[in-house]
DNA sequence: GCAATATATACCGTCAAACGAATGTAGTGT
DNA sequence: ACACTACATTCGTTTGACGGTATATATTGC
């Protein structure tokens, strides 16, 4: 993977909160991150399908849900910016609440998952 | 510095291989980044100057020349960004030989500075 | 079959970023 | 003053990304 490709994927707010979401929870699906990022859902599912295609994330459906993680095989590299950018986050940004309201979605499909 | 604006910054080759070399070499005027970049000299000056206003590097004038490093206040969260690039971009990328290229300027206004 | 929910895709208008090329500015030396 | 070098800025154009909206697809349950 191309280091701008990268850095181009993440200078989106509602997908570099989508991913930062799911370093911290594991997997999440779709519903999940439209409500904890607030976006609308043609919008993060656009954009989950840009960050698939990059080999950022991968999906697995189950059932109605499509659920979305980190990809496994993602190159160790990119991992380290993602996590910088978690640790930058957590101490001043607009994003930091987004696991908040996730945690406030009403009839979320999934029990919380951890990495 | 927001996340989104420092990717944004990072998104684009000219801006990111810069940024690469000032890491590695320290201080560099912008006729060592656009040598050693192939870029066209005002590309780079315009690309510098957004990397200045967003507070990613400084600059420093001297006779002629103009040097760049990395803005020395820089957050530590986007410095590691830089870094985890730089390991990546060295075990494969296209931007791996931009240092072959600046030791190989002819006329190089600065002997090498490190970091 | 139908209805309901979750997700994905298509179309369109708009706006910002990037490039090429030309020109402008700053500093040095004669 | 002039010439030369290094750097910066402006202009015009084009391309691509994004958001809004509507619509399509997939799965489940009746």
């Amino acid at each position: 993977m191309r280091p701008t490709d990268l850095f181009a994927a993440l200078a989106n707010a509602t997908r570099l909160r989508c991913l930062l979401l799911l370093l911290r929870h594991g997997e999440l699906c779709v519903c999940e991150l439209t409500h904890a990022t607030g976006a609308l859902q043609p919008h993060v599912s656009r954009h989950l399908a840009q960050l698939r295609e990059l080999g950022l994330v991968s999906d697995r459906r189950e059932g109605l849900w499509v659920y979305y993680r980190i990809h496994p095989a993602l190159p160790a590299w990119a991992l380290h910016v993602l996590e910088a950018t978690a640790a930058g986050v957590r101490a001043q940004s607009p994003f930091a609440d987004d696991a908040e309201a996730l945690a406030q979605m009403p009839n979320r499909p999934s029990a919380p998952r951890c990495a």
